[in-house]
DNA sequence: GGAATAGTGTCTCTAAGACAATATATG
DNA sequence: CATATATTGTCTTAGAGACACTATTCC
């Protein structure tokens, strides 16, 4: 038997999609783009993913695909971007043995253009429902998104994950809020708040957020803050 | 601009590498292959990480993939097996644009076979030294062994993640050296026995280990038991 | 003052850390 | 008995849960 080579394997498709999911009208909301209506085209006219076939030309690495895309549909370029994982199987496309590999990006609502890339037509955000969007998606994306969800609610339990779905300022109200969303359940205030001051992981901006009632204090993240990790879980109820 | 096909884009080299982990001697081990000696291979020579190219006529999916490359190496059909991550880049593969997608496998030492796959030539293990194995690896695969080791140490610090590292029955004595090897540090006693006992993870064979010394119980890994998330990580000093 | 939201005080509870004490084997 | 390892007891501590209470704003 001889060593194979290079030329012996033909070579699997290779994508990139992204998991782009902001906070809006008080839930978690996820982009998504109009497959072409082309009939030569695998799923015309579905909803999909963001994403696509990886440009050896214009892409140095995988990471690179993953913002130029998110980039391409948002006009965002720095955000918070994870990679969730790889999937690939003979049977995901219909084109042929494909490969994609999947990362989440978390932003503000507030930093997102949708005209920024071309054409908005074709893309638009949908709430997610449980473990998606409560609708059909083309290729495997429903399942892609489902690990994705599942990524980041596993996260949101012990880091600081969800703050980079909100502006630069905010107050711990509004990060308490944004946890219960992506977890969907409630969370102790006086927990919440002890464990968040105590992360250092915040900076008190000395502003006040004026809300028509009692005003609360903004906070932002800091500089060199990554995620934090905490030592212990939210309990599970 | 018309929609790019599948035709427009070259396609990247996909490959499969697994990071094999095993207990042995005291130190935690992973498997290495020598990289073939013909000069016209990349890293002639050089010891890698087991892996190569998906075979799109043979696998049908990345896992199956990964099984099969693991089964080849080391006759080990059912192992602990979990994806770390993907990384494609221009540069990482003299070879051209290439993506590999990046399994870790736990395996106790005693079920490892390495004459099952043919030639145990060009096969050894070599102790884990801090982020890597002490020794220059071909491709990038220091980096990848690095991502590896990193996720096995995170989730040893909140699962039961490191009870896949040995044979079917154990003592809570060796499960917790299995747990120090792999984080570096010692673990509190009592802690270790209380959570583990609580986490209904374990099922007490009934039976003793005779060690020369006071006998200690056997336990097994309860049948459906994957992994356990503990809600709190061990303390970090 | 009433409503609403921000923020604090305080008691309880769980599980980890520290480490001493006891148990069971061999020689 | 001495030694070694297994297993348990118990006190302390950190941080979460529960929830009542105070503070600050607008009307």
């Amino acid at each position: 038997m001889t060593k194979p080579t290079t030329a012996a394997f033909p070579r699997p498709l290779t994508t990139v999609d992204v998991v782009i999911l902001t906070i809006r009208a008080g839930a978690l909301q996820v982009l998504l783009v109009q497959r072409p209506q082309q009939s030569g085209e695998p799923f015309p006219g579905q909803w999909a993913l963001p994403g696509g076939f990886v440009d050896i030309e214009r892409d140095q690495d995988l990471q690179g695909c993953a913002l130029r895309k998110l980039a391409e549909k948002t006009g965002v370029n720095s955000p918070y971007l994870e990679q969730v994982g790889s999937w690939g199987s003979a049977t995901r496309d219909p084109r042929g043995w494909s490969t994609t590999h999947v990362y989440v990006a978390l932003l503000a609502d507030d930093t997102l253009d949708l005209q920024k890339g071309g054409n908005a037509a074709g893309l638009r955000r949908a709430p997610v429902q449980g473990d998606g969007v409560g609708m059909a998606l083309a290729f495997d994306h429903a399942m892609l998104l489902s690990a994705a969800l599942g990524r980041v609610r596993g996260k949101t339990e012990y880091t600081s994950l969800p703050a980079h779905l909100l502006p630069a300022a905010f107050t711990l109200g509004e990060l308490q809020h944004v946890y219960e969303i992506v977890l969907g359940r409630p969370l102790e205030k006086k927990a919440f708040r002890t464990r968040m001051l105590a992360a250092d992981l915040l900076e008190d901006l000395g502003a006040q957020k004026e809300t028509g009632r009692r005003p609360a204090s903004l906070y932002r993240l800091r500089e060199q803050a990554g995620l934090v990790y905490f030592t212990r879980s939210f309990e599970q109820r």
